[in-house]
DNA sequence: GCTTTGACGTATG
DNA sequence: TCATACGCCAAAG
């Protein structure tokens, strides 16, 4: 297991519950920044029986990142209500739940 | 070893 | 908001 995958599972796992996260925030907290991609390839190949909240991952608008329609995608549109994270259109609005809404302006250096 | 691919992101128009 | 272009890089072919 290389280390940079180590680091990104335990960046996922660190997303507290009834909250979402960006690839791109998961891969800067895994201290791999603009490695997006890395975060999506990993979770592409990781078995769905693995223990990590992977449902809470989207992509940077908020949008979930599978294929619409496909078995993922409504798995993960269901984990996500389970959790009280509101779902419409195959869209999360972070502005509510993207980790407090202060993650994103911390990477990015606004406000 | 070169090319393609991918659960992505930002900039620009 | 949509589209297009480019950056990124580990794996797979």
């Amino acid at each position: 297991m290389q280390d940079s995958h180590q680091r990104i599972y335990a960046a996922i796992a660190a997303i507290p519950r009834g909250r979402v996260a960006s690839y791109g925030a998961i891969a800067v907290r895994a201290g791999l920044p603009g490695r997006a991609r890395l975060v999506g390839k990993l979770l592409g190949k990781t078995p769905a029986d693995m223990p990590l909240p992977w449902h809470r991952v989207l992509r940077a608008s908020g949008q979930i990142a599978l294929p619409p329609g496909s078995r993922g995608f409504r798995e993960q549109c269901r984990l996500l209500r389970a959790e009280g994270i509101e779902v419409h259109q195959g869209r999360v609005p972070l502005s509510r739940f993207g980790l407090d809404g202060n993650l994103d302006r911390q990477l990015w250096g606004m406000l």
